[in-house]
DNA sequence: ATATAAGATTACGTTACGTCACTTTCAAGT
DNA sequence: ACTTGAAAGTGACGTAACGTAATCTTATAT
């Protein structure tokens, strides 16, 4: 028989601990001094192991207790409706990671993140519905849909999507150069032949999806990565001077 | 202005939410009635939008209250933070998921699951420390080191391991039939084929492990597969007459 | 004017303890 | 036997984000 002290000592748990699991009938003491003092044995050393391991699996203190106290308690059953609610825990996190991960991308670009761009973004994440699909479909053709895969996604932390963000983030970065400048003009460069590598030479896709960059509401209605009016303007203005110097 | 009872139809979050958020000086409604009724705007139905979509990527509302009034939050740090929490978080999750694989993979060969069982198992799972490895590099040399991972591991539900299990529970099935029955030595069989698949023709190895096996000791110090002592001994029987057969 | 729906307030319950505050018991030294 | 300091006890409040219930008041439709 030890004290609750010598207890805490070899596993680890606290007296408070030690003593809620006494007050909710978890694990009461093998027995008490004269004075009230609680004494533990080496049954409640294991007894308390077991807890701890299946409070490490995550389940509630109150199914511990059915589990250790019901002698027919079906494991199979309980492990498996655990896992299931883990499983939907981890869909739930890796869900939040991929959110977070693309909220960090935009911030690469937009480096003052103020209230009205999260709205920008909340918009577009609480769109992703059937909406987007109708337009989508309305916009492109059955071929052309593969290619919009291919599009940076916000929440997307795959090299594809990086490297067109990191291509936004200089075009801003040496905006006011000027859209003829040797810096946008390499950047320009380095973006046409990035999407002649990705979408082929496709001249009607192409247009299309400047018509619809251009539009705001169609770009937002799309899903599409937001990007701010100066920039589009500032692309379409270097293109020229990129297209004029190739002919 | 609309009511209460209109923002929670638009929106989806209960009266009593609304009526939290305001009590916590999160979201007060924009103004009230004579009798005290709240009365909400768009300016509202959209903060709540906002408060909503950083709720749902994990934040507490104590951390939104200060994202939405601070004026120069940091939003790179704030949401760094957030991830890092979410990825430690999904690593949790993670470990808890392969964990609870791995006893639901016991419980395939142990039909009846009683504590002293869930024991061996928590004596397991906490012995996984350094330990383990001081055992594991006093026994096996580097080469062998390597076989051992191909052993089935209690949390883990890769094929190799769901076979051997497979034939454990094969052999609990039919141990009544004796170890020369043609069922135990087809299942023998198995066992020598898949063995020598996995790891060779590699007597020395083979029979540090089995002398492993035969400990009880060792085995747990080792953090192997618990198997139950008969089973092993209807291995090692029905071992011989395979091998007297064979020669 | 009245019935009824909607709204307000107040307060307790939830989880697994941490953290006081205050009192009592234990074990050792004198 | 007496003292004393450490250890132990009990009781209470706090936590996060509401759900739920009870009771009372306001708004609205007939």
């Amino acid at each position: 028989m030890i004290s609750i002290k010598e207890l805490t000592k070899q596993t680890g748990v606290s007296v408070r601990t030690m003593r809620y699991y006494d007050e909710i009938n978890l694990l009461p003491p093998a027995g008490k001094t004269e004075g009230g003092h609680r004494l533990y044995s080496e049954k409640e050393i294991k007894k308390l192991q077991e807890i701890q391991f299946l409070k490490s699996l995550g389940f509630r203190l109150i199914e511990i207790k059915e589990m250790l106290s019901d002698k027919n308690w079906d494991w199979e059953i309980g492990l498996k409706n655990q896992l299931n609610y883990i499983l939907q825990e981890k869909q739930r996190i890796i869900q939040i990671e991929k959110t977070l991960k693309g909220l960090l991308n935009t911030l690469k670009i937009e480096n003052s993140v103020d209230l009205t761009y999260i709205n920008k973004l909340i918009q577009l994440y609480q769109s992703k519905n059937e909406q987007q699909n109708i337009f989508r479909d309305k916009y492109f053709h059955q071929g052309e849909r593969k290619l919009l895969n291919k599009l940076p996604k916000m929440d997307s932390d795959d090299p594809h999507s990086l490297e067109w963000i990191s291509y936004l983030v200089d075009l801003k970065k040496f905006k006011h150069k000027g859209a003829n400048s040797p810096e946008i003009q390499q950047i320009i460069h380095c973006m046409y032949e990035k999407a002649i590598d990705t979408f082929g030479e496709n001249d009607d896709f192409f247009n299309k999806l400047w018509e619809i960059r251009k539009s705001p509401e169609k770009s937002t209605k799309m899903g599409f990565y937001p990007i701010e009016q100066d920039i589009l303007n500032l692309i379409e203005e270097a293109w020229d001077f990129y297209e004029n110097k190739r002919h």
